[in-house]
DNA sequence: AATATGCGCAACCGCCTCATT
DNA sequence: AAATGAGGCGGTTGCGCATAT
C-alpha cells in the first residue's frame, strides 16, 4: 500500500513563482495564519502542492528573513555547526535566526565547501586535506586537525583539542566551539536539546479572526490589502532589518555575544598555568 | 557578437519521522 | 499495534545570469 501524493500531481503547476502567487500566499497566511499545508494551495486558490507553499512561505516570504550572504561570523557559525552536526542543515538554520536551511545548505555547497578546500580542509570531515604532508610537517603528531580553523594558519599551540583554534575567515577572534562545550547550557542549546533564543514566529502570526482591516490598523495606514501585501513583498526584498525589525539583530547579536564572551573567559582559563 | 562554460539559487523529489486514528 | 496522513529534511536538479573564449 503506497502513499498518497502529497497533493494531486494533476493540473499541479511547477516551476517558479509568480508574484501574483506569492501575493495570494501570503494574503491567505496573513489572514489564516499557518495551518494545514496540504489544504493551503486550495483555500489560497493555488494550483500548488501544499509542500511547495510551504517552501515557498518558509525559504522566501517569511517577513523574518534575512536577506543577502552570510556575514563572516554567520559563515563561521555554520562551520563550527557542521563540524558538529554534519549535514543537518534545519538544525544549523535553528541557530542562524533569520536563514533557511536551504540557503544554508546552499551557501554551504557554493562558498563555505570551496573556502575550506582552498585552506586545505575537508569540508567533510573538517580535517586536513593532503593529511600525509601536514603529517610529516607536524611531527606525525597525530593530534586531530583543527576542524574550524578555516584561516589556514599554521600556527600550533600547545591546545589539544580539535576544536579550540576556531577563527574567523578574516582572521579575527572567533568563537571555539570547545569553549562552549564548557558551558553546558549553551552547548545544549546549540546542540539542539533546548530551543534557541530565536524569535517565536508565533508572535508575527495572525490568529483566524483578525481580518486584513484589523491588519491593516495594526501594521500602519495601508490604503488597501494590496499595499499591505506590496508592503510585505518590499520588505522581502529590502531585509526585515530595514524595516526596523532590528529585534531580530538584537537576539543574534546577544546569542553572539554569549558565545564570545564565553571563548574569553575559556582562553583566559586555558592560559593559566 | 555569438557561443560555451561556470556559478548561484530557487524549487522539486523522495524518504523519514511523528502524530493521529 | 498497525495504518495513514502531514510536515519536515536533505539531496539533487534545472534555470537564469555572468563571465570567458
Amino acid at each position: 500500500m503506497g502513499r498518497q501524493p502529497c497533493c494531486d500531481k494533476l493540473g499541479v503547476k511547477k516551476g517558479p513563482w509568480t508574484a501574483e502567487e506569492d501575493n495570494k500566499l501570503i494574503n491567505f497566511i496573513l489572514t489564516n495564519g499557518q495551518c494545514r499545508w496540504r489544504a493551503v494551495p486550495k483555500l489560497a486558490g493555488l494550483r500548488r502542492c501544499g509542500k511547495s507553499c510551504r517552501l515557498r512561505w518558509t525559504n522566501y516570504l517569511r517577513p523574518d528573513l534575512k536577506r543577502g550572504l552570510l556575514s563572516e561570523s554567520e559563515e563561521q557559525l555554520v562551520i563550527d555547526l557542521h563540524a558538529r552536526l554534519g549535514n543537518r542543515w534545519s538544525k544549523i538554520a535553528a541557530r542562524l535566526p533569520g536563514r533557511t536551511d536551504n540557503e544554508i545548505k546552499n551557501h554551504w555547497n557554493t562558498h563555505i565547501k570551496k573556502k575550506l578546500i582552498k585552506r586545505g580542509i575537508d569540508p567533510v570531515t573538517h580535517e586536513a586535506l593532503q593529511k600525509d604532508h601536514q603529517d610529516t610537517e607536524t611531527n606525525n603528531h597525530s593530534t586531530p586537525v583543527e576542524s574550524t580553523n578555516v584561516t589556514g594558519s599554521s600556527e600550533e599551540t600547545s591546545s589539544s583539542s580539535p576544536h579550540e583554534n576556531c577563527s574567523t575567515l578574516s582572521g579575527e577572534p572567533e568563537i571555539s566551539f570547545e569553549s562552549l562545550c564548557e558551558d553546558e547550557k549553551l552547548l545544549s542549546y546549540l546542540l539542539g536539546d533546548d530551543e534557541p533564543p530565536l524569535v517565536d514566529t508565533m508572535s508575527w502570526e495572525l490568529p483566524n479572526n483578525i481580518n486584513a482591516q484589523n491588519i491593516n490598523s495594526d501594521i500602519g495606514a495601508f490604503a488597501s490589502w494590496d499595499d499591505c501585501v506590496r508592503w510585505l513583498l518590499d520588505a522581502q526584498d529590502f531585509g526585515v532589518h530595514d524595516f526596523g525589525f532590528d529585534c531580530f539583530d538584537e537576539i543574534e547579536m546577544s546569542v553572539l555575544d554569549t558565545l564570545e564572551t564565553n571563548n574569553k573567559q575559556y582562553s583566559s582559563h586555558n592560559q593559566e598555568p
